[in-house]
DNA sequence: CTCATTAGGTAGGAACGCTAGCTAACGCAC
DNA sequence: GTGCGTTAGCTAGCGTTCCTACCTAATGAG
């Protein structure tokens, strides 16, 4: 899968699999890694960033929490924004993925192709 | 749609509408939004570089045609390569939109979703 | 003549995800 | 107890990509 497939598509990606019950970075990652069926094996300096970027946007508020006695874990969970962005997020996914198919996938006849006049 | 959405699948997009028979910018750049049912209106700002990136990457050849008297045209055919490219472009985008609906438009039966432990 | 359309182009920048590195806790095998 | 794989988090800096904002010029309609 080319790299930069994913821009613009990753946020989307994320808040799904906070929704989807993965509450902090590495079990999102691992999450994405089951869910696309090893197509997207993220590293982690992607999704980092991401979950910081979708903070700095108000769509997912992260708070520390510990595991066990020392250690510390960062956990996700959307907000109202983000919900409403995950929403937005999927409907635009579909949209995209309309026009993509339709342009990628057309079965085009001769007869109806544009002419180069 | 969001802008950044189109990242890494605008050479696909490219090479399909030059084989469905728009071999020069303009018409490329017209073609790609009556296509996309008005979704990817492109600014030329996009269409040309990419253009050129293309013919860098050997999977377009284009060539400069007179139309009427004066007028320039640079006009734009896939070459073997660029079939080939088309072909894993249309797969990949095959895969690519498989895993992001398998994330993003997943039923997730509370059952089955990932406990955060 | 004027304006919209057709046609091509460039410079510069922002955004994004990746590479390549790092630290540290935990649990298990040896 | 030592070592290792896994779990967990983080950052600096880079390259690519597409967009914004411009520009020129020929053509054709009014």
């Amino acid at each position: 899968m080319k790299a930069e497939a994913l821009k613009g598509h990753l946020d989307s990606l994320l808040l799904a699999t906070v929704d989807g019950g993965a509450h902090h970075g590495y079990a999102i990652r691992e999450a994405l890694r089951v869910d696309s069926g090893g197509r997207f094996d993220l590293p982690s300096g992607t999704i980092y960033p991401a979950l910081y970027r979708l903070e700095r946007a108000g769509l997912v508020v992260g708070r520390w929490t510990t595991v066990g006695e020392r250690r510390q874990r960062r956990t996700y969970e959307l907000t109202a924004a983000g919900r409403t962005a995950l929403v937005e997020g999927r409907s635009s996914w579909r949209d995209f993925a309309v026009a993509v198919s339709a342009v990628l996938l057309a079965e085009r006849p001769a007869a109806l192709r544009p002419q180069a006049p």
